[in-house]
DNA sequence: GCCGTTTTCGGCCCGACTGTTTTCAGTCG
């Protein structure tokens, strides 16, 4: 069982414990807290368990005896006793409704127990026939919101790439800028962390004059409806089809409002807790000597690196906020040294119109040399798919004669013969090795048969690995953002042969791709398997590399962990 | 249910908002 699949579980368990009214609101918490630290781990728990036994899994943070047993039942038999138990005792579809905005644990118990509502078709019919406001508590408006709530989750069920979300809340904080009504206008919440989806956009500024801030933010042209506004705070909806919260707090405290909206929750939590061991209250509004109900001395507000400070962390970046490591990292002062874009220096995977691209060689070589490379390898496609042009046993002498080109064209970039070639379903490549041997560069990656089992899927990419010409595996896990899923494969297996094979492996910076993940990013550099970023492009607009930077970052990943920022020659080879 | 320079018991992050009340429960981030 993968780790997503045991935290499905746990996050069940969770919610029907709540819904049954556990009278231990903590035993819940422990259940959501093994939820996230599964959702964040990249090593498979079952591999642990395989490895060193119920023993290993105790070890794991927020993994007791009770939940060890309970990893260790699902490694073993994919199921759950416990579960079933309790499953037994609520209809299949309960949870849907606790989806909805607005309704947790406490009201889907009583609309389950006291109108045996079972599906979120049944709360609509129930919302509607005006039983429900009659009951204590219920009142008018909270039955509109339930179905609104309904509505809204019909209509918003993804949601944004960071590519759609970012470029258009920097606009928003342009235009709150240019006003001249703020001091700071900054971008928090997940954005700021660079998550690779999007669900809000969040905002924090300061002003003297929060009600202009306000006017200026809810009659922003990409504003479709305000959904409320007031002094502190506005909530619109955008037309592209998310919220945008905007806050504004006093000056004094922004550091601390910004560390705060920033989050993550989980983050948040664990530097508040340290802050309580010694007596500090941290809270939106500073860094308080003393307990949160006396409200004690401020001591730290105006900058988030002081917030940090109080409880004696280093400032930590804020891709790193999601509580995997990066607290107890910066209480030893072992941070990463983050990557940033600047650090990139060449791109070993673009196209040409060779294939599929829409440039020349030559017009590539150029932008990439604007866009300040210092080489490139231009890999076009070599594939038995429906593709008609790309690179075939009987035209690599042209293709190679193109780029030598290309080379005499164009100086003051480097430029190497790549190629990007398919992994066949049985782990061979498109190319046979003697035409391989010709390349300065050799990509592979993954086209078709997306949908093997596990183990046929392994099979065939370490099979890949394993060929000596081979230097990258490139967008390792195939998936485009929203629209296909990831290959299913064992990826710790992956990362240790091309440890092994000393092969490198792609985060693929193209927005929809994403390509490792941000754990898989961090899972190979705890296993030194290196990361080469690069942009995929198959256009002169194409090297870009800002959500691979971003996505890098959110990854662990250093200058050194990443094979493209050193020059050619410099901190890999190849065969030249 | 987890955890320990408060370690085998007794804690467990903090505050705002909403809708409903007249002092607060539920939900959310």
């Amino acid at each position: 069982m993968t780790n997503a699949e045991i935290a499905q579980v746990f996050a069940r368990i969770s919610d029907l414990l709540e819904i049954r009214g556990e009278e231990n609101p903590f035993r819940v918490r422990a259940y959501v807290r093994a939820t996230a630290f599964l959702e964040n781990t990249s090593h498979s728990v079952c591999k642990t368990y395989e490895e060193g036994g119920v023993r290993a899994l105790e070890e794991l943070p927020g993994i007791g005896k009770d939940l060890a047993g309970k990893i260790a039942e699902l490694c073993e038999t994919g199921k759950l006793t416990y579960l079933k138990e309790i499953e037994k005792k609520f209809p299949p579809g309960l949870l849907t409704i606790m989806e909805i905005e607005g309704i947790g644990p406490k009201k889907t118990k009583v609309l389950w127990q006291k109108f045996k509502v079972k599906s979120v078709v049944d709360l609509k019919k129930l919302a509607r026939s005006g039983k429900l406001q009659k009951l204590k508590g219920w009142g008018e408006k909270t039955v509109q919101n339930i179905l609104k709530g309904i509505d809204v989750q019909k209509q918003m069920a993804g949601r944004l790439s960071i590519s759609e979300v970012l470029p258009l809340a920097e606009e928003i904080v342009d235009a709150l800028k240019k006003t001249k009504l703020c001091e700071h206008v900054e971008i928090a919440g997940s954005l700021r962390r660079r998550k690779e989806t999007i669900g809000d956009i969040d905002i924090l500024a300061t002003s003297r004059k929060p009600e202009a801030v306000m006017e200026v933010f809810c009659s922003l042209p990409h504003v479709a409806r305000v959904t409320n506004t007031g002094n502190t705070k506005s909530t619109v909806f955008l037309k592209i089809g998310i919220d945008a919260d905007l806050r504004v707090v006093e000056p004094d405290v922004f550091g601390a409002a910004l560390q705060y909206f920033t989050g993550s929750k989980n983050h948040n939590v664990h530097v508040r807790k340290i802050g309580v061991r010694n007596g500090i209250t941290i809270s939106e509004y500073g860094v308080f000597e003393g307990s949160a109900l006396r409200k004690g001395t401020l001591i730290a507000a105006h900058t988030e690196e002081e917030v940090y400070k109080t409880v004696g962390l280093s400032y930590i970046e804020p891709e790193l906020r999601e509580d995997c490591g990066e607290v107890e990292a910066a209480q030893q002062k072992k941070l990463p040294i983050l990557i940033t874009e600047d650090d990139i220096k060449g791109d070993l995977h673009c196209h040409s119109d060779f294939s599929d691209g829409t440039a020349s060689m030559i017009e590539m070589a150029k932008a990439a040399k604007e866009a300040g490379l210092k080489y490139i390898a231009i890999t076009d496609h070599a594939s038995p798919m429906g593709m008609v042009k790309g690179i075939k046993e009987n035209n690599i002498a042209q293709y190679l004669k193109n780029i030598e080109e290309a080379r005499k064209k164009v100086a003051g970039i480097d430029i190497l013969a790549g190629a990007e070639v398919d992994i066949l379903a049985d782990g061979k490549l498109y190319l046979p090795d003697d035409v391989l041997k010709k390349l300065d560069w050799v990509v592979v990656s993954i086209h078709s048969h997306f949908k093997q089992s596990r183990s046929t899927m392994t099979k065939r990419i370490l099979r890949a690995l394993q060929n000596p010409h081979v230097n990258l595996f490139a967008h390792p896990t195939a998936r485009i953002l929203g629209r296909r899923p990831e290959i299913e494969c064992d990826m710790d297996a992956i990362l240790k042969e091309a440890k092994k094979q000393k092969k490198y492996l792609e985060l693929n910076a193209s927005p929809e791709r994403l390509d490792l993940s941000d754990v898989h990013c961090k899972r190979a550099k705890e296993l030194g398997v290196k990361i080469c970023i690069n942009s995929d492009a198959h256009s002169v607009q194409g090297f870009d590399y800002r959500y691979g930077v971003f996505q890098a970052r959110r990854g662990w990943l250093e200058k050194k962990d990443v094979v493209n920022t050193e020059g050619v020659g410099g901190g890999f080879k190849w065969h030249l």
